[in-house]
Formats: C-alpha cells, structure tokens, sequence
DNA sequence: TTATATTAAGACAAATAAGTCTTATATTGA
DNA sequence: TCAATATAAGACTTATTTGTCTTAATATAA
C-alpha cells in the first residue's frame, strides 16, 4: 500500500472540510464528517490532530466546535496533508529499502524509481485542496467509505 | 512502504541467485544467501517459498540443495515476482482506498495515479533478472542488508 | 457560574505484518 | 539402509498499524 489508511482518511476529510467551507474560519464537526464519510470517530479525531499539529487545520473545542482550514484552500496540497501524516519517507525512500541508496552507491532500480518518486510528489504537489474540492463537486465525486455492515 | 519488506526480500534474493547462477539447475543455499545478504533464515524461506510456489523458482531438498531459477533470467521480470510476493493490488487498486473507483466513478485522483500506477507497472515488467543482475555486476550493486548490530 | 457540547490526549484492544522456532519431509552419500 | 543435511510447513512471538474507549480540557450559552 502506498499511503496509510490514516494518511487516505486524512485527505478524504481534508476534502471534506474544503467541500464544507464557504468563508474563512468555518469549522466543521468532526463527528458529522465521520458520520457522513463513515470513518470511525475516535480514530479521524486522532488523525485530525496530526494536522491541527501540522498547521494545516485549525481546531475549536465546544459546542460549535470542530476543524476548519488554517489558510485559503488554494494553498493546502495533498503532499502537505501526506507528509503530514505519513511522513516524507515515501518521497525519499529507497524502493528496495537498502540504506545508502544513492545516485554514487545505486540500488538496482535507483534510476527509475527515483523518478517515478518525483512524479508523485509532484502529482500531489499539484493538487490543491481547491482544485481538487472544486472537481469532487463539479464530477460529483464521492469521499465516503462504504457503510460496514455485518458481515451476514 | 510501496513494497513489502516481505517484496524487497524477495526482489534482493532473486537477484541473488541470478547473479550466483551460471547455468541451468545450479541450486543455491538458502543459509548462505541469508547470511550474506543479512536476512532472517526462516523469514527468507518464508518468502521463497511463495516464489516457489509462484513457479519463480524450484526447490530441492536435501544436501546440495536450494532453491534455482525455474527458468532463464531474462523470463524473469521484477512485476513477476511483486505480485507472486504482494499479490496484484498495487497496480490495481484506488490510492485513496475508494472501492468502485474508476473511470465512472473516480476519485480526486484517478486519473493521475491511474497513469502514475501503470508507469511503475511497466517499470517492474520491464526489469528482467538477466539484465538487473547484469548490472548488479557490472555496477557491482549492493544487494545485501546492513548487519544488524547491538543497538550500542 | 454552571451544564453541555465538543476536541485533546492517552490507555487499551484487535488486526496485520514481520520475524523466530520446532517438527516433518525429502535428498544425498556412505 | 541409515545418518546427515537441506527445504517445507506451520505454530508461535513480536512489532506496527488500526481502531476503541475513557477521561481531561475548553468553549458556548443559558
């Protein structure tokens, strides 16, 4: 897997939140958001916290509480939401793990991996929460997770 | 981590053999290869065992035995063994873990890592074990693992 | 100022991945 | 045939990730 399932649920409410948020300061309930994308509770609230951490949200306790954005969406990406959470390892890492994989000491696929590596950094170095937000809801795209019924 | 350690193991044993085999049929020693390249004795039959099974490799019991490639290196490309090893969902499944995703349905990234996705697919495909461990040779790669020392 | 609603923090539990150990099975060579 | 050597198989342990629960802290509004 190349994120986390933290790190994918960071950004589905991260969409969330922008797809909620008409003018600056607005929060948005964190139990709504995981009843509406069907994340458990508990568990986004902690991922949430990485990026209040990050400065990539803000949050407010209370009643009218919640998360809201921490800066215009325009200037939030992906990349900050997946380094927030994941760490910038996966933009650095060597794909066959071997420490001191270098362009002097090459592991056998350093050329190429490196490379796709950049694309993807740059790939989520594009997407901002805007432009991403204003395609989910012009394609009408859904965040939700299933439901998770029993099982029978 | 794109890869299991499981993947990676796998990937540096493989070339491993490549590089020790110089003929049809020359069996290699497990216990040798993980000695030198630093890997877990157990663990690494573990995963050869899959390779096997995957029609990767042939095993042979027994004194002078090992494992071998089941046939010639350059029939052998990295996608090959990722996907005997971690099966095939990294270059199928939806980055953001959103079942249903596709064309009709896409998420906020798709297209991009659809695109992204078969790069990489196409990498490992084209990766033989004939000219990557030719390289290893003639770059005189590091295949092995760090010693892992006492932690003082 | 107090009750209520909400996030923060951290302990705890479950699931998965990584790694270890023991026993079974097959092969070799004396 | 028998002892020695090697992989196969699977039980077991440990580490990490994922998920749950309880309590603390904070903001709101009556």
């Amino acid at each position: 897997m190349v994120l986390s399932k933290a790190c994918t649920y960071g950004i589905l409410a991260s969409l969330y939140v922008a797809r909620e948020t008409h003018q600056e300061n607005e929060f948005v309930s964190i139990r709504q958001m995981s009843d509406e994308l069907n994340i458990s509770f508990h568990f986004l609230t902690k991922i949430l916290q990485k990026l209040t951490k990050s400065n990539i949200l803000i949050s407010l306790k209370g009643p009218k509480g919640g998360v809201a954005l921490s800066r215009p969406p325009k200037l939030i990406t992906m990349l900050d939401i997946v380094i927030a959470i994941d760490g910038p390892d996966l933009f650095s890492e060597c794909l066959l793990g071997l420490p001191g994989c270098g362009s002097q000491k090459p592991c056998p696929v350093h050329e190429q991996w490196t490379a796709a590596r950049e694309d993807l950094r740059i790939m989520f170095q594009g997407k901002t929460l805007a432009d991403t937000s204003h395609d989910v809801e012009a394609l009408n795209l859904r965040l939700s997770l299933p439901k998770m019924e029993n099982k029978w």
